[in-house]
DNA sequence: GTCTATAGGATGATAGAC
DNA sequence: GTCTATCATCCTATAGAC
């Protein structure tokens, strides 16, 4: 089926277990359809369980999505600091964490979902959180990378265009002419292998 | 009122009079809750009429938005096009273009209304409809502008970080340190005026 | 730990009057 | 050109059984 997350679904697995899988599941269906859009019928699909569950386990739908933001920010960090500490001498600090970014792509609707969030800003609970979330982004570029301000700015400029292009699907669906496709090499340095395979499709639901 | 857009509720106006109206409204009630967030209630009050006449002048909700994506984009064109065709010999063309697009933030919801569209690419309609304002906007920077790929690039990422800070209303509400009015400042080159007076703020619901 | 059934509240769209 | 009234659908959340 296309659940993106679905493993076992007929087991009976410990709360901590669950969680885990439903918030994936809930990463990949609010970073395709958004706060609003996506359902938690939609995500309680994806993960293999009932509706009325999700929103037991995690109270409503709203926390649901802070929980998913948090984890994806979370992740989103972890990966950083990973390639920050894997002291390669051949590959650049800034060149390491940008195929960082580019790896989490295998993480269904991470970007997504921290997008989503970035625009919800006059929302009340969650435009405090996403500011908290992309302040925690800018500090690790300054603090822990040892970006100048200039430099976090355009790495962080080249992530929200990143963030779009995938947002928009525009791999396999250019319209009607050739300058997208430019466009999309363009913000993908063909150093990187497999970008292609890994790449969210327009006739990918999540 | 809050509504951003009425003018003089009460009269009889002709149905382009009240397209453009509408149009206004759902530029700033789509940007600030997305498509589905927005409701054609909430659209219908800012633009002062009843909800059922909303969706009896655009048909229904989503052709509602594609208008108010494809009206947006034109905005933004146009916009550029007046930027380049001044031609001021005292400042360069790129950053007349970016001055232009920090300009437009008057008109509400602008921005955000495109890039909640740009985050739809998987939506059978919205997508494709997005995709193709996107690469009308490349090609303005490439054919129009004079751009090469990299230039275009850099600029357009600019311009989705500047989305970014908008969408998460930034300005007046920065958690618990100053590295966030750092982060907005290195984003708004400083020689711009009054760029604090026209952004958004988080407790500006529209 | 997990499900089925369902209440209750929006919300998009239609019918029809003025 | 514009409104009021209303239907039908969808969706979150709760109740309660296993």
């Amino acid at each position: 089926m296309s659940s993106p997350v679905t493993a076992d679904p007929g087991r009976r697995l410990s709360s901590e277990e669950r969680r885990e899988q439903i918030l994936r599941a809930a990463i990949a269906v609010f970073g395709a359809r958004g706060y609003v859009g996506a359902t938690t019928d939609d995500v309680a699909k994806a993960a293999g369980v009932s509706q009325p569950y999700v929103v037991r386990l995690f109270g409503s739908k709203e926390s649901l999505f802070l929980a998913a933001l948090g984890d994806a920010t979370d992740e989103l960090l972890r990966t950083f600091r990973e390639a920050l500490a894997s002291d390669d001498a051949e590959v650049p600090i800034d060149k390491r964490i940008a195929t960082a970014y580019v790896d989490l792509l295998r993480v269904r609707g991470l970007h997504q979902t921290m997008s989503h969030a970035y625009l919800l800003g006059s929302h009340p609970v969650i435009g405090p959180a996403a500011r908290r979330g992309f302040a925690q982004v800018w500090r690790f570029f300054r603090d822990e990378a040892g970006f100048d301000a200039d430099k976090a700015r355009a790495f962080l400029a080249e992530g929200m265009l990143i963030n779009t292009m995938i947002g928009l699907r525009l791999v396999d669906d250019y319209g009607d002419d050739e300058s997208v496709t430019e466009m999309f090499r363009s913000c993908f340095p063909s150093t990187l292998p497999d970008v292609l395979t890994i790449v969210p499709r327009s006739d990918d639901p999540w």
